[in-house]
DNA sequence: ATGAAAGCGCTAACAT
DNA sequence: ATGTTAGCGCTTTCAT
């Protein structure tokens, strides 16, 4: 920049209000230093001025699996809005442990990010509380909500999930049973508590033997299944809380050779990518992923802009796919009234 | 850290040594200032430190869409080295357009990152030997290769696309076709490369009308394939280079209410998420895209480590998965020889 | 309308 | 073994 300033026969000052527009510029000399810039190649140094402003214009994004195509969304969704505004993003992945997601957390301080995006709070929060403290960086939570108030958006839950319930109840079905997962994140209890509305709703009792809870990967539903769609007391339909879950499912359907609708319908929260594409074509409910990151990145911003803006949450309305798994005539109304 | 040297009763310098460990440090003093810096709750900046060493260690990755598994899967990767060595990834999205894949670069060289990884070079190279010249910051290119000496890893594609359609020959099939995508894009011209080979060692003349290329959305690849599959002249296996073209295949066989392989074989290059649990089950070659990030990654350290070491590209060994679609007996022998 | 200079938080060369 | 200090590239206050 000093390069710069002798080249114009400016002081560094100007060369510095003429590439920030900060204080009016005399025409010729604005030409002039324009012209230095162009000529040396000048490109602006970030860390320096992030230095004096102490605002990097950066945004750390956790996640806890970008493999996951849901995750890849929100983070494109981030990303779209971050280069609108002219925020850089750095990314890490926390495999879902809370230690891994602190450590990052940690990480992008000292990179002095402007604020944080977190996509998918790991739900043990040791120590989460610590990066909650008012003196501390600005955070939006993604997907996993917490209770308190804070700046967060995900997709509506318990409604769709009765709803869908309701579907399925409202088309005969009556033994229905949930994949429900790991009852302890938030977000796959809530599908839970839509399920039980539902089902309260209709005077159908819950029955402990059609919640199938606590189990984690992929794996685990599918060999907790396998006894469960054996024999004739199997249920008649299921709804599954995560595209892992419905990907057990499916596994366990095979194994037994089994097929959905024909032998028990399914509903899945969330989709699995392509489906279009594949049979069983499953009936879903599709979260709007890129939207919420976007919303999540605009969160951000506003936060930034305003520090003593009210938290937000923000909760977006997922689409319903009416496929064929759920084994409901093609006319069957949308549960979602659309 | 003024403050930490003052309750400590030592120099910055002193502190700043036992942070780093660039020097030796009595031990008492050293406790002394780890007490202080402990008590303080002392995080170290990052941006400081860059100022001074010239390095951010962070590396920039650009991905053309981060909304595609494979995609995900090599960010996983490059996620994964890059924490191992204590490097911060910036990540940005180009969505296949050299413009914006451009500045994405500029804004990391502005960021001071010390290298950066292309996942999926735009084939529109304009703009881009700018980027390569030696004074210019280290590069690797992901999946898209460049044919000049550079860092970059991929997978093997004319080999492995030769093999699958000897594979399809070698079980009867003498009619295979290609649905190439854009031929402009390097892999993609590889993979049709292997096609053509293993037409050529069979004695299969190449027909025109048996090479779908210059389709590029997974739309375009649905509409075009329609005419080709209808009627009694249609092939009798295809090939496909590509996650989106095999979607746009699927589409098509869809539309036309055929299926696979009963009315045409199919294997395909890449693979659909959740393949596994889906009808059809497509025979297809797998890219290990997570290794493909991490070796980037490490070839990246490398560089940085050694900025005259020989420029080296690595092609990794994708997988071949047989299922049904390319209607080989189950016992076929693996065209991977594995 | 422009310039001089302090300083952001660190590291490292040079002293002691 | 430890301390002093210049300076990384910029922004911005205070002068002129």
């Amino acid at each position: 920049m000093a390069d710069i300033a002798n080249a114009a026969n400016v002081s560094v000052a100007t060369v510095s209000h003429v590439i920030n527009g900060t204080r009016p510029v005399k025409e010729s000399t604005r030409l002039r230093v324009e012209a230095a810039l162009d000529a040396a190649g000048y490109r602006r140094d970030r860390l320096a001025r992030a230095m004096r402003r102490s605002t990097t214009e950066t945004v750390g994004v956790v996640v806890s699996d970008p493999t996951q195509p849901v995750f890849g969304q929100m983070i494109q969704g981030v990303a779209k809005e971050a280069r609108a505004a002219g925020y850089a993003m750095m990314l890490a992945s926390s495999a879902d442990d809370g230690q891994q997601e602190l450590e990052a957390i940690k990480t992008f301080k000292e990179h002095r990010v402007d604020g944080i995006i977190l996509a998918e709070v790991s739900h043990d929060l040791a120590g989460f509380d610590e990066m909650l403290r008012p003196d501390s960086i600005p955070l939006v939570l993604l997907d996993r909500l917490a209770s308190r108030r804070l700046d967060q958006v995900g997709a509506e839950t318990v409604g769709p999930m009765k709803r869908i319930v309701d579907h399925l109840i409202g088309n005969g079905y009556d033994d229905i049973a949930i994949v429900a997962g790991d009852l302890s994140v938030p977000t796959l209890q809530e599908r839970f508590e839509g399920y039980r509305q539902a089902l309260d709703a209709a005077d159908i009792p819950l029955r402990s033997d059609r919640v199938v809870d606590d189990v984690r990967t992929e794996r685990e539903v599918r060999a907790a299944m396998r006894p469960i769609l054996q024999g004739n007391e199997r249920p008649r339909a299921l709804v599954t809380s995560s595209t892992n879950i419905t990907a057990g499912v499916l596994g366990a359907l095979h194994d037994l050779d089994m097929r959905t609708p024909r032998d028990v319908a399914l509903v899945s929260f969330d989709e699995l990518p392509y489906a279009e594409h594949f049979a069983p074509r499953i009936t879903s409910v599709v979260q709007p992923a890129v939207q919420m990151g976007e919303h999540a990145m605009r969160l951000l911003l506003r936060r930034l802009r305003n520090p003593d803006a009210q938290a937000r949450t923000i909760r977006l309305k997922p689409r319903f796919v009416h496929r064929q798994s759920c084994g409901c005539p093609a006319g069957a109304p949308s549960p979602f009234g659309d």
